[in-house]
DNA sequence: CGCCAGATTGACT
DNA sequence: GTCAATCTGGCGG
């Protein structure tokens, strides 16, 4: 792709989450720590919705509604069972939605991540969204930062395309109350999508 | 402040 | 396959 390497700007995230979702699959998810590049191909994302998402945590009102009410790129990140989950925000104008990171093909900055995991196997580095938030040293400093700068040594860029047969869409995992709509995507046979 | 559910993980049968 | 440790944020007192 001709913007291959280059930040994705602002206004990729101005789209309904679903959208966004469908189009962050390969592209680059990069942190720079330590003066090392660490990055990943997304390969795993589930698309959140405001107060009509019973799954979302935007439908409890609060912080977290706040942010993915606000502006489009910028990082959520908060804890659930003891992980940080990232996701990015976007929606349409007055709308509210968010996207969830949940899976990274591990790209540049291997080792580095296998010291941030301790783990032998590969497979199990970024495979789930508090693997790769561990692996890429991602925390809630993070929450409500722009995505769309490598300002604060976290940002996406353009990646890879991947063609609409190589994409798998399903029921969302960890939800109570899920909508009809399927609202998560990946990448067929890609080994490191996070167990179902 | 205490309570508790939850967009999870890793260890174990 | 099962199961409990984990800890933040929302909410009630």
């Amino acid at each position: 792709m001709v913007m291959k390497g280059r930040v994705i700007p602002r206004d990729f995230y101005r789209k309904d989450p679903l959208l966004v979702a469908r189009r962050l699959l390969g592209q680059l998810l990069v942190r720079l720590w330590k003066d090392v590049r660490i990055s990943g191909i997304i390969v795993e994302v589930e698309a959140y919705y405001g107060s009509e998402d019973p799954a979302s945590r935007a439908s409890r009102g609060g912080t977290l509604a706040k942010v993915m009410a606000g502006e489009c790129g910028r990082a959520l990140v908060y804890g659930v069972h003891g992980q940080w989950l990232l996701n990015v925000v976007a929606h349409e104008p007055g709308e509210v939605g968010a996207v969830l990171i949940r899976a990274l093909e591990p790209l540049e900055g291997i080792e580095m991540m296998m010291e941030n995991r301790r783990v032998r196997d590969i497979r199990s580095l970024t495979s789930g969204p508090g693997r790769l938030t561990r692996a890429l040293v991602v925390d809630k400093s993070f929450n409500g930062k722009p995505l769309y700068t490598r300002n604060y040594g976290l940002w996406i860029e353009w990646g890879c395309e991947i063609r609409d047969e190589l994409i798998v869409r399903s029921h969302r995992v960890g939800v109570r109350e899920d909508l009809n709509e399927p609202m998560r995507l990946y990448v067929k046979d890609n080994p490191f999508v996070s167990r179902p």
